[in-house]
RNA sequence: GGCUCGGUAGCUCAGCCGGUUAGAGCGUGGGAUUCAUAACCCCAAGGUCGGGAGUUCAAGUCUCCCCCGAGCCA
């Protein structure tokens, strides 16, 4: 049976162009959802841009170009960059397209049908960077300043529409509560204590903002940036080409099984965002998992310090796959990371080079050389018998439950973990020294095939992690590359774990550098 | 200011319900080897587990206070 697996990255603000902690989080979803095409799922991976609110409407104004223009060039920015770096998204939606305005619309009709919306007098101080009123207190009576932002807030006092947060006051609540709702663990808590705190209804509606979705009925208004960003998710799952409501896009593929984002917006994805389900009668997502930040030579980077890394600078100095790997492998997801070059140009040399790439090399090379340039047939004794057939089994299945809870970094180490053992092995069978003593030569065989086995099993386990890599190493066994862009049928990726897969008598190609070392003059 | 998470070898981190000499990878030093991308393999040094007090036969592991970092809410 095939299912379904939807997630979803946040959909970028379009304030400015992608940076750093953009394409982590989408790298990292990325790797989730090949994974899951790999395992048979029929996967729908969504990214997209959030284009509203009065923080665009200025930051086009100040570029002195019309806000569409200005949204236009962003977001294609970010289609450009994802293109670039081989995302495999299955979507990519915009909160400033037609569409979804449609949907917007239809949602919000069903929330107020169902009694979930009212009228109110908002009157506060309002922060345009955050796009949220904040309580604050002004004894002094000067203009107060956002704390995130240290910019001063503007005072407002504005009738708008209010959605009642507080009518899910106890779903809610049970909801947060469930292990399986958010991750990493160490996040859930911070939810619940928000939520115990009692639920406020909050207002969904600007006044004299012409860059947002008009409220029906209610002239002059529209919908505040995150009542409309988060709906772009089912938009999302609606064809482009095909009818344009709710059912439809329900239909093909929600409720979603994992929203990915970063830790800072985790209360709008669990608290806010079911809520609004709820009130629409919609089935909600099953998991909300927010990452960490990353910091750069364990500093906070932003534009001030000056220190921030540019993603198309990077990509186009080291290449996608070294950043890849190094983000996911190094950085425990879920958790903060930082970011720092001596590591980055170790690590990768390490593991992906020395490690993994002078594997490939040293084995097909032997291979070759002693045995008519195939894989060498695999001895007297059974192939599962090999030593190596245990730790490579252990070491696939350990993958497979790494990235069942979003363990990245176990996953890589699973893979590292396999090739390292088989590093150790040659040196311990040391088949250069056996090839010599010609009695010796089918056990010279029965070792080369065993190894080259587990190699082809690292490069089966590398595929959602590092993609293009993973082909070029089983190009290198002979083996065809896999397509985790479109999947696998369902009950094959079991078929090419299994141990014994690589035929025999396979011709191999002629050795050659699976990824040279990364030498870096100047900075990242 | 309140809430939440974290502060363990030079660096990044594991250490479940408290219990023998606190672990891994990277980095550093040494050794072995030659199939291979100066690579791979083996070994070693290195920590008063943020600070202080307490509970206990026994605390990195529990309690309280303080300091530092991050996120959230004010």
């Amino acid at each position: 049976m095939v299912h379904r697996f939807t997630l979803t990255t946040p959909l970028y603000y379009v304030n400015d162009k992608p940076h750093i902690g953009s394409v982590y989080t989408t790298l990292a979803a990325d790797a989730m959802a090949r994974w899951r095409r790999l395992q048979g799922d029929r996967v729908c991976l969504i990214t997209g841009c959030d284009e509203h609110g009065l923080k665009i409407q200025r930051s086009a104004a100040a570029a002195g170009v019309p806000t569409q223009d200005y949204v236009d060039r962003m977001a294609g920015h970010f289609a450009a960059l994802w293109q670039r770096i081989g995302i495999s998204h299955d979507r990519f939606v915009r909160t400033s397209a037609p569409r979804h305005q449609g949907l917007v619309h239809e949602f919000y009709e069903r929330v107020r049908r169902n009694g979930h919306i009212r009228m109110g007098q908002q009157q506060g101080w309002y922060c345009v960077a955050c796009e949220e009123f904040k309580d604050v207190d002004n004894e002094d009576g000067g203009t107060p300043r956002c704390a995130i932002h240290d910019r001063p807030l503007e005072w407002r006092d504005e009738e708008n529409l209010f959605f009642c947060l507080s009518h899910f006051q106890e779903p809610v609540t049970r909801l947060v509560e469930r292990e399986s709702f958010i991750g990493p663990p160490s996040r859930r808590r911070e939810v619940q204590r928000f939520v115990e705190a009692g639920l406020r209804d909050f207002s969904i509606s600007r006044v004299d903002l012409p860059w947002g979705i008009p409220v029906p009925h209610q002239p002059g208004h529209t919908f505040y940036v995150w009542f409309d960003a988060l709906l772009g998710y089912i938009t999302a799952l609606g064809s482009p080409d095909g009818p344009q409501d709710l059912t439809t896009a329900l239909a093909s593929g929600w409720p979603a099984q994992l929203h990915l984002i970063g830790k800072d917006i985790l209360r709008f994805h669990a608290v806010y965002w079911p809520a609004m389900l709820l009130a629409a009668d919609l089935p909600l997502p099953e998991r909300v998992f927010g990452h960490g930040f990353l910091t750069r030579e364990g500093r906070k980077m932003g534009k001030t310090l000056g220190n921030t890394l540019d993603p198309e600078a990077l990509f186009a100095k080291v290449g996608v796959e070294p950043v890849r790997w190094y983000l996911l492998r190094d950085i425990q997801f879920g958790e903060d990371g930082d970011i720092q070059q001596k590591r980055f140009l170790d690590l990768v040399n390490n593991d992906l080079a020395n490690t993994i790439g002078n594997l490939v090399n040293r084995t097909v090379s032997m291979s070759r050389r002693w045995f008519e340039g195939c894989v060498p047939p695999e001895g007297e004794e059974d192939a599962a018998s090999h030593p190596l057939a245990p730790v490579a089994t252990a070491a696939t299945a350990r993958v497979g439950r790494c990235f069942a809870r979003q363990d990245l970094q176990g996953a890589a180490m699973a893979t590292l973990g396999l090739a390292e053992a088989v590093n150790g092995h040659l040196s311990e069978q040391a088949p250069w020294s056996a090839i010599k003593d010609a009695s010796r030569r089918d056990g010279v065989a029965a070792v080369l095939y065993g190894v080259l086995e587990a190699t082809r099993l690292v490069g089966l386990c590398l595929q959602p992690l590092v993609p293009e890599l993973s082909n070029r190493l089983l190009i290198q066994l002979g083996c065809e590359p896999l397509d985790s862009r479109h999947g696998l049928p369902p009950g094959a990726w079991e078929r090419l774990v299994r141990w014994g897969g690589l035929p025999h008598g396979q011709p191999l190609p002629e050795a050659s550098p699976l990824m040279a070392r990364l030498e870096l003059d100047g900075d990242l």
